[in-house]
DNA sequence: ATGTCCTCTCTTAGAGGA
């Protein structure tokens, strides 16, 4: 099956993309980011008509995610990330699909840092590592897909000396995601490809995409239990350069079937 | 500093966020 993430940056200003992506690389499971839309104004019908159904958190103006499946019935686990009653960002999204724990996750930016913006992006993600190390205890078939608004290394930014101030990669978000995989979770797309330079994100400014100034941004996580049943993965790069884009492109995994799915 | 593009509003221009 073929699981994706994509950070669509405005789900309504997007929308004829999200579509056109969908009917061309056929997802089974989608986890969207930066809906930017409140409840009501998610595009259920235009989804629906493809033939995906969907769970979705949305939010006035800012942040949002949503879980799309097709042909396999979704199950709401939660719609927060435990850890802070009063964090009313919609920035995460768990749900069990075909035998899977799913958690769609939008981390903050964080930027300008230091600051407070860079303060709440250190605690939600001291949040997210609780719950994955809880998640891993349950010893059970998890993917954790999403924006990280992580640089994990030099091999995943173009430019590493121009980012070195930014919160998308200072030490400390850095450390943060390392310890957070070193739980015991496979990092998909590095996994499969070690020494590839392979972005997720270039930014509207200055011809980046044109430049192939890119980042990675968009991590798959996954948990011993299904690690195995990695097959292939990759980034949808081209979607970046069509019309009316988002500035991040969708990243996939394959899984082979499980055994008793 | 700048660049671009989204959403929302004290709306058709500017602010805030990324």
């Amino acid at each position: 099956m073929k699981i994706a993430t994509y950070n669509i940056n405005g789900v309504n200003g997007r929308l004829p993309v999200l579509l056109r992506w969908l009917e061309e690389a056929q997802p089974d499971i989608v986890c969207l980011q930066e809906l930017k839309a409140i409840q009501e104004r998610f595009p259920v019908n235009e989804i629906g008509q493809l033939g995906y159904e969907a769970l979705w958190n949305g939010q006035k103006s800012w942040n949002g995610v949503a879980i799309l499946s097709r042909g396999f019935p979704m199950q709401l686990v939660r719609d927060r990330l435990p850890g802070d009653r009063n964090d009313l960002h919609s920035r995460y999204l768990e749900v069990i699909v075909n035998q899977m724990l799913v958690g769609c996750l939008y981390l903050p930016n964080g930027n300008p840092a230091p600051g407070e913006k860079f303060d709440y992006k250190m605690k939600w993600f001291q949040r997210l590592k609780a719950h994955a190390k809880y998640l891993l205890s349950e010893q059970v078939p998890v993917i954790l897909a999403g924006d990280y608004n992580v640089i994990p290394t030099e091999l995943d930014v173009y430019k590493p000396e121009s980012w070195v101030t930014n919160a998308l990669f200072m030490p400390e978000p850095r450390r943060a995601y390392k310890s957070l995989v070193g739980q015991g979770w496979t990092d998909a797309i590095r996994h499969l490809y070690p020494e590839e330079r392979i972005y997720t994100f270039w930014d509207y400014f200055r011809k980046a995409y044109e430049r192939n100034a890119g980042l990675r941004l968009d991590h798959f996580l996954l948990s011993p239990q299904i690690s195995g049943r990695l097959s292939a993965a990759g980034v949808d790069r081209h979607v970046r350069g069509w019309e009316k884009a988002s500035d991040h492109a969708p990243v996939w995994i394959l899984l082979e079937d499980g055994e008793s799915a």
